[in-house]
Parts: C-alpha cells; sequence; structure tokens
DNA sequence: CTACATACCTCGTGATATGATGTATTACGA
DNA sequence: TCGTAATACATCATATCACGAGGTATGTAG
C-alpha cells in the first residue's frame, strides 16, 4: 500500500490492537501482520507517540527473564479511535469525489 | 480532518482535478475546494512532485496579461488514480478491522 | 489610490515512517 | 555446546511531506 496512506491509519490500528486487551510490542506486530505490516521501529515510534499524546499508558512487567511492556489504552486513545471514524466519513466524500470524476 | 489521512489523497485529488480538462493553479484550489482544503504551498509542491514524477506536463500560456501554467496529465498519472483505487481496496480491509475490533 | 482577486513561487519548520543498528535473554536443533 | 532463530526492547539518521509565512506582479472595482 502507498506509504502516505499507511500513515493516516497506523495509529489508530494501534489503539484497535490494545483496546480489548492491554498488549506489548512486539505481540501488536504479530497481531497486526494481517492487517497492516509495521516494522519495529515504526511501532516504537508510534508506542512512544501515542504515550506522549496520553492515548495510552504503560508497565513494565517481567516475564520469563524479558521484559515487556504492556500498554492500556486511555479514555482519550478511545476517543481518538471515534474521531477515526467521523474523519473516514469525509474521506469517503473524497474518495467519492475521486471516483466519481475520474470516472466521467 | 487529519493531516496523515489527507496526505494519502491530496495528490491523486490533484491528478483528477486536471484529468478531464487541463487545469492551472490557482483553479485547481479553487475546483478542490469543496472537496478538499488546500493551501498554495501545498498545492504548488504537489504539482512540482506530480511534474517530477512525470505524472503531468506543463505549458506556460499568457492569459490577460498574467502568467498561466496549465497543467496535463500523462499516461502515468491515470495510472497513479487506478493504482489509488486499488489501494482503496486494501485500506478499506484495514478500515474493516478498526470498525469491526474497535466496536467488539 | 486602495484593496482585492488573480497567479505564480520559495524557504524553513515540524511531523512522520523506516532501515540500520544495538542490547539481552530464551529455545532449539545440529 | 555451538550457533541461530525468536523474543523484546530501543535509538539514530534519513527522506518525505504539508504548510505557514513571505515574496512578486498584474488586472479590476470602489
Amino acid at each position: 500500500m502507498d506509504a502516505q496512506l499507511r500513515r493516516g491509519v497506523l495509529d489508530v490500528c494501534v489503539l484497535v490492537a490494545i483496546k480489548n486487551k492491554d498488549s506489548y510490542g512486539y505481540k501488536i506486530i504479530k497481531d497486526l501482520k494481517p492487517v497492516v505490516e509495521l516494522s519495529e521501529s515504526t511501532l516504537y515510534t508510534i508506542l512512544k507517540r501515542l504515550e506522549e499524546g496520553k492515548m495510552l499508558i504503560v508497565r513494565s512487567v517481567e516475564f520469563e527473564g524479558r521484559l515487556r511492556k504492556y500498554y492500556h489504552i486511555t479514555q482519550r486513545g478511545l476517543k481518538r479511535i471515534e474521531d477515526f471514524k467521523d474523519e473516514w466519513e469525509e474521506l469517503m466524500r473524497v474518495y467519492s469525489f475521486i471516483v466519481e470524476e475520474s470516472d466521467l
């Protein structure tokens, strides 16, 4: 998929990935793999940004000798997902324009 | 609309705006206004990029004392529009994931 | 003569995704 | 036991991009 198109949905995908159950970086990538491909560096930048934006909170857990940072969505994060759905409506109108105009 | 979401559609909108009839910068902005708001600086950057990517060609015309640069879409530009439609299908799958997962 | 519309352009900034690279542990097959 | 893959985190440099601020110039309406 086009890099630019991905940008608009990546952070929301990450939020959705942790919405119903707290998760951690490595797992998020695996879970999202069938939906969107994202590299580790990309994910960790997104996670950091979402944390700074208070859309999620972090909790470090020791698991089998390894560190795991579990991410939990906040109210703000949930709102971000809802806002995205509204924005999608707008985007759909743009898409309609593209399809209608280009098929003339 | 979210800045990131716009990014993925802006250049295609510009291509669509000139697809059926050659147009120029100032007019493109006016024509696209009801669909997507874009500033002059943004448009001219996009036009330049599209030109460099050989998706359109330029023709300068003197019109009532003012310079007008008419943009004409190329085969490559047309292909970009078609490719976008395919990418949209992919994006729809991502959107479905977001809606389904977030409504659990 | 002033202000607005038309019409172009450039530069700096901030935001972003990503590859490359690094650290450390566990699991497993050769 | 040796090497390699999987697990799990992180940072840095780079490239791409939208956009505001600013600039130039002409025609038109008040």
